[in-house]
RNA sequence: GGAGGGGUACCCAAGUGGUCAACGGGGGCAGACUGUAAAUCUGCUGGCGAUGCCUUCGUAGGUUCAAAUCCUACCCCCUCCA
């Protein structure tokens, strides 16, 4: 008795951890207590090429809940992307091709097994019902809401106010993602706070058909890089999670001290006491950077594993505690007559993106060839060298210069 | 359907015949300082071997020695009225 209690409140702990919100908490006791295997569902929009940690909050959930036993269902949403989900956008979002819907939904599929179990999760696709659910029943769906109720959406709500467009098939994603609920028999629901109105919407739909409505869990957005936005490709504040190592330890170690707490938070599966303990010590005066060096540690372990994290560590000491080149360093071989002007090799190496631009980087003194500053624009690379040219902290190149004669 | 307002660089936003590759702010990049943190300060933020040339101010034409600025048509957005 005293075990299954512990096992209870584990149980509990576990799914509680790290939400914004659940609602309603008594509906999901209830569905637990039947002890019987959960349907979880978590949609996710295609338009994201790559996963990245901001996508992981939710799946870490969805983790948990295939840890507890129950069923998870990742929903792409290859239907609903063709309507473009308004949610946290002023603007509307151009509709995606078939053609983007599919690639996007291929790389999705590959990449959310690094996470969850393969063998126990479902993937669907809402285009399987939604295309099916026709015209009329697409009628049939839209006369069950009320525009003031669509208008109770808070970024409807904003827009509306604001004068600014809401295009009428911008209501159908809300209804559509409902009905989603509704086509996968739902008894949870996980999605980002931004969700909320959809997710209960869902709840709704479900009642309408006769069935127990969804439990709905939200999960704070993770911010990007920055702090500020939302973590997003599109924004470039991202942490892909098949980035390679240096680069995910880097931008973690990037990240700024108060926001690696919220990273602790959201993406560390480390006990949160312990975390609070890493909190107690920064404030008595241990530097933020090693606690910061644990977070990243635990991040590429999980996408990549210890041995690559350990030489993303030791890489990440060398270059920026030393300020050693990194340990490898893409090479080129550019081809020239006698000489080559660095403007040119630095843009043929791929170190900026124009001539003018590496220019601009030499006036401003940020270029460095084998180490040494260089600010004399007119240098000459001689053929048959190699140079290991840096411009900035982070971009390396290897050059050889080989005569086309 | 009617009346009016507006579309400028990554975003916001000045500019209303030459001095405009286009003020200012944000963001970004780079430099200094650091812990590749934050804050702060400085520079840069169309392209091209370049004291010049080429492309850019919704789209397409036109006027002019000269247009982001004037004219015509078209597209799109917003407001009010219906």
């Amino acid at each position: 008795m005293v075990a299954r209690m512990a096992q209870h409140k584990d149980t509990w702990d576990l799914i509680r951890r790290g939400t914004e919100e659940i609602l309603l908490e008594s509906d999901l006791e209830k569905k637990l207590n039947k002890n019987v295997p959960l349907r979880v569902k978590a949609g996710f929009d295609p338009t994201a090429p790559d996963l990245h940690l901001g996508h992981t909050v939710l799946i870490n959930k969805l983790r948990h809940f295939q840890e507890l036993g129950h069923h998870v269902m990742f929903l792409i949403g290859d239907f609903t992307g063709l309507i473009g989900d308004p949610s946290g956008r002023n603007v509307t979002r151009k509709p995606l091709t078939r053609e983007d819907i599919e690639a996007n939904a291929r790389t999705y599929r590959e990449q959310v097994f690094k996470i969850l179990d393969p063998d126990r999760t479902e993937v669907c696709f809402n285009s399987s019902w939604g295309v099916e659910l026709g015209s009329i029943g697409m009628i049939k769906l839209a006369s069950r809401y009320t525009v003031a109720r669509m208008l109770e959406r808070d970024d409807f709500k904003k827009r509306f106010a604001a004068n600014e467009p809401i295009s009428i098939h911008e209501f159908l994603y809300p209804l559509m993602q409902g009905y989603d609920s509704v086509a996968m028999r739902a008894d949870v629901e996980l999605g980002g706070t931004d969700q909320k109105f959809n997710l209960l919407v869902g709840r709704e739909l479900q009642k309408e058909n006769g069935q127990e409505p969804q439990v709905i869990i939200t999960m704070p957005i993770l911010e990007g890089l920055d702090g500020v936005q939302k973590m997003s490709k599109s924004l470039g504040n991202y942490i892909a999670i098949n980035e390679k190592p240096d680069e995910m330890y880097g931008k973690l170690m990037s990240v700024s001290d108060d926001l690696m707490w919220r990273y602790f938070e959201l993406l560390s599966f480390r006990p949160l006491q312990e975390i609070a303990q890493y909190r107690e010590s920064v404030s008595k005066g241990a530097n933020p950077r090693d606690i910061k060096m644990l977070l990243a540690d635990e991040i590429v372990s999980r996408f990549h594993n210890s041995k690559a994290a350990f030489a993303a560590r030791e890489e990440f000491i060398n270059r920026f505690r030393h300020g050693n080149l990194p340990d490898y360093l893409p090479e080129s071989v550019l081809a020239c007559d006698e000489s080559l002007w660095i403007a040119k090799a630095i843009k043929q190496a791929g170190l900026t993106g124009s001539t003018s631009e590496a220019i601009k980087m030499l006036e401003s003194g940020a270029v460095r060839i084998d180490g040494v500053k260089v600010t004399d624009k007119e240098t000459q690379l001689q053929t048959g060298s190699t140079y290991v040219i840096a411009v900035g902290k982070r971009k390396f190149a290897k050059v050889t210069l080989r005569s086309t004669n």
